[in-house]
DNA sequence: AATTACAGAGAACAGTTGTTAACTGCATGG
DNA sequence: CCATGCAGTTAACAACTGTTCTCTGTAATT
């Protein structure tokens, strides 16, 4: 078995993520189905063969872009849909975990914006598998709450469907005030409102949905 | 003046649609930033250079294809929403009327749902722009009904924009069970019902709302 | 100290791309 | 009936693409 440290698997691994990181800043005004391998290898300054040793395509390289973007993000998604006290508390408390999200990492939220529907099978997949995660995830957060007494598992996942698109959409209208250089002070505050509106009203129906 | 009509005009429409034609289907499994001008020409049958009778390049063939798919899309949209007695049936009629639209019209839905998010800024644009219309009219049909009495121009178009993505959500849900070959009558009829009731879900929380 | 494994380089390939220029044929308007 | 406008053609261009094969240097193993 091979050392899974040592200097050669570092630099490997130095020279996987410098090739991820060019594809996330190339991908920023192209979809992945028409971006090269040798414009990749060509932004980190490694020949074009190289690209092989990491991936066997760039469909491949996609996949591993989104579990970059999504893998690390369930706790969060948990933490941000558990049960609290203060409902209006909670939205609010999540608009912000969002905004600041794609403050963070506009790139990684365009990209699973942009993928989940693009054109490159492997990708959708790889991004709809996580979701769905993201969707059970939510259902399983729900299903504490005492709100949800008497719902159906069936009813219980289809609002968690809700709430997770509701998210993304939420995220790609954050990303979009972030790239018009216009006003973005005052256009983004009434982003996270109307965002936290659609939250809230989702919520109201939540709660009335057993009548 | 030219004539609108004539020989010569309509062949060139002709040439122009089949030149859209043939991008549409072109562009089921690739986006649009990663389609070449040859490859549709080619599809087509004519010289690369005839494209430039047409289109001063694929970003402007692909807002010319936005039109095409949402344009006339204007007067089901006021429909599905329009105030009706029972909110239960107009739910069920407008399930049904988004499954067999993107049935009738895969590749148009296909298209908007990919390149809403896609790598061509003047098409996303484009797309915004048609949407941002859609929520205003959908946001003037539920002024109209009584239930809305008492909300503010905001919320009524958050809500509008809320039945909008939900609407493209499901028509984009659709679209998936088509492609997957497996058991399509079961799992498609779980779509519709699932996606029923999230726009009831959404209906709740909206009579609900002023409490 | 000698051998092996392997990340990356280099060169070459056949095929593709967008765009330009000059052309041809024919429907149209005078 | 003839001159013009213009949709579509032909040919050529430099630049680019993914993939193959061969080679090199050096870290890791023995």
């Amino acid at each position: 078995m091979s050392h899974t440290s040592g200097v050669r698997q570092a630099q490997k691994q130095k020279t996987r993520q410098a090739l991820l990181d060019a594809a996330l800043v190339l991908l920023e005004d192209q979809s992945l189905s028409s971006l090269g391998l040798r414009e990749v290898t060509r932004a980190v300054g490694v020949a074009p063969t190289a690209f092989y040793r990491h991936f066997r395509s760039t469909a491949d390289l996609g996949v591993a872009l989104v579990e970059e973007a999504l893998g690390s993000l369930h706790p969060m998604i948990r933490a941000t849909v558990a049960p609290d006290e203060d409902s209006a508390e909670r939205i609010a408390r999540a608009v912000e975990l969002i905004a600041g999200h794609v403050a963070a990492h506009p790139a990684h939220v365009r990209f699973v914006a942009r993928e989940r529907h693009g054109g490159v099978r492997p990708v959708r997949d790889a991004i709809r598998e996580q979701l769905a995660r993201f969707a059970g995830e939510v259902k399983d957060e729900l299903a504490k709450d005492p709100v949800s007494r008497g719902w159906s598992e069936a009813d219980l996942l289809m609002l968690a469907g809700l709430y997770v698109d509701q998210m993304l959409a939420t995220a790609s209208l954050f990303l979009e005030t972030l790239e018009a250089p216009g006003a973005p002070e005052e256009e983004r505050r009434r982003a996270a409102e109307t965002a936290a509106r659609q939250m809230r009203l989702i919520s109201v129906g939540r709660r009335h949905w057993l009548d």
